[in-house]
DNA sequence: AGGAATCTTGCAATCGTTTGCAAAAAACGT
DNA sequence: ACGTTTTTTGCAAACGATTGCAAGATTCCT
């Protein structure tokens, strides 16, 4: 019969193929869509003639018409430190979680990377264009106050981020500050006195990991002095290298903000001769691909992305549904390998 | 004067905004565009009414009219391993550059994930949704024919792969049978006698990979081994395992189809307590961020990432513009560590 | 001052689908 | 066979922006 190819009249719209099969274009828009007021005879023609066409509704109209598009924004605002993070290994792995996950659900997903500082309303910029129907942030970065702002008069959106007491825009997150203490009881467990936080302390999950730390460092009586670094590993690395030479021997136990940065860790205490977990014990956070395959492996806090990515598109589905809803706080879970 | 938020009255639409500046909707069409045909005055009036109540211009209706809807989609089909692909640190930091560089010129960027077996004609209903100018695929994957097959009829559509003798899709890709010699010479030069490739020659880059050390190898005289794997690091790192132990003492180069197999190669090396060189030369291929990061860091053959994705962008463009453009090969470079 | 040339603007059609409403057709009951 | 229901269909008005065309305003020239 058909060829799949045998398109002698090119039919590009629904009125072209009502044409065809002799219809009106509303009963070929119903029969496409499979409502159920359609003659089973009817659709059944109607959808022949389309599959021999290839014929696609356009989903631009469609989406204009129905007022929804089919598509979730996700936008990575890169406050801090401009040029990293959309590379970074754990936004990446993120993303693809979520690009699943939303294929799941039939969602199409559009993706923005926005530099806040030279675009000041990035957000009201996206959600206004009208091409999605909602839109998930990966990271507060800076801009903490511009989306509670926008969380007010804007319901479809969740967020990526910490948890901070009494915040309006709902958010998925690990309890970072509880991953910190995790991380620093581990750390003083086994014997480390003088303590370092690895990591830039300005974006909020930082700043609530190395809370966490200083939690337990300051009620066991142990010293915590903050490093602070770019996240970007070729700026790290020797960031952390001049770190390390200005306070050679007198710390001997590390807390990095992330798993990059403890790999990056390794290679200069390696390189000053320190050994590891000997001489200087270190934590990761994270839990990315690459802790298992430094040497020595990473122990590390656990950020289970995956169940982050399942959170987001859920919850954001039950706003997409107009119901309101929570934030939902993930367990960070401490996993021992061999560098602490 | 205004604080951003006083939107006493709603303004939606361009009616709504013509409406409050007493002027035809046409004419703030035309004074937001920026078209030179609306007095100067007009135009700064329209303007600052749109900024008072933050207005912005439907996407989905301008798409709609102007047939044109400012996203390229950007595909990734997920042929041979279904799973890991789309998490794979390789795709991932190429679909960052390629964000930032659509973004720089003004497009978005629409994710798709797919999975052929699925879902035959995944490509045809991307391009035919009608919410795409053009696409760009990002690896072949075993889907080599049925892109040629699209390519035929529509244009703005470039991939990221393996460019074969007289394809008719245009390409973007390093030279991966240039970097597979590059990889062998370099491992023969330094003494082995036996090789091995490791990993799937099922897709093409890989094969060609494989190809490539097979010229020099058979030129050489030196014998080469494919030991299959899977790409997902959790199958693949047992899989590699199991490869060395089966030719144990057999084998002392090796050449892994990506970085991730060589850094997984070397905990396996490590764990059979072979050093790397001395007992076994590695050579791998990416220079993902990780290369540097392993013990001993790796010797590999470079991708241009950044330049990949330019590459890509830079051909779409042109094609977009109605141009036919040729295919792009990258050279790949070998990046000399210590793994080899 | 009168007419030509140039700027600005408004009108209305258009992009391709969807959908409320009402007409037409079919099925049913007695 | 005729009046009622119930299914199927077509009509036409949206959705929100863009744009060719022509009319209305200005400006410019002699």
């Amino acid at each position: 019969m058909s060829d799949g190819k045998s398109s002698r009249t090119t039919v590009r719209t629904i009125t072209d193929l009502a044409r065809i099969a002799g219809v009106s274009p509303g009963t070929v828009s119903r029969a496409l869509a499979g409502k159920s007021l359609v003659n089973t005879k009817t659709r059944e023609k109607i959808e022949a003639i389309a599959r021999e066409h290839g014929f696609r509704p356009n989903q631009m109209a469609s989406g204009l018409r129905r007022q929804k598009t089919g598509v979730i924004g996700v936008v990575i605002p890169l406050g801090h430190d401009t040029r990293q993070q959309i590379s970074d290994s754990f936004f990446m792995t993120l993303l693809g979680f979520l690009a699943d996950e939303l294929t799941a659900h039939g969602y199409d997903l559009m993706l923005r990377r926005v530099v806040p500082d030279d675009d000041a309303d990035w957000l009201d910029r996206f959600i206004g264009s009208g091409m999605i129907d909602g839109v998930i942030v990966i990271g507060q970065s800076d801009q903490f106050e511009r989306i509670e702002d926008v969380a007010d008069g804007y319901n479809p959106m969740v967020v990526w981020g910490n948890h901070n007491e009494g915040q309006r825009h709902c958010v998925v997150g690990t309890d970072n500050r509880l991953g910190g203490r995790l991380a620093a009881e581990r750390l003083i467990a086994a014997g480390p006195t003088r303590l370092a936080f690895l990591g830039d302390t300005g974006p909020m999950e930082f700043a609530a990991r190395y809370a966490g730390a200083q939690d337990v460092a300051a009620r066991m009586g142990v010293p915590l002095v903050a490093l602070p670094t770019h996240l970007s590993p070729d700026r790290a690395g020797e960031e952390i290298a001049r770190h390390l030479a200005a306070h050679a021997g007198a710390i001997d136990g590390i807390f990095a903000a992330t798993d990059t940065l403890a790999s990056l860790c390794l290679t200069a205490l390696r390189e000053r001769g320190l050994a590891v977990p000997d001489d200087v014990r270190l934590v990761g956070f994270d839990d990315l691909p690459i802790a298992r395959q430094t040497v020595p492996p990473l122990t590390t806090i656990r950020q289970d992305i995956a169940a982050g990515a399942r959170g987001l598109v859920q919850l954001l589905l039950r706003r997409l549904a107009g119901e309101e809803t929570e934030s939902l706080i993930l367990p960070p879970q401490l996993m021992i390998r061999q560098s602490a």
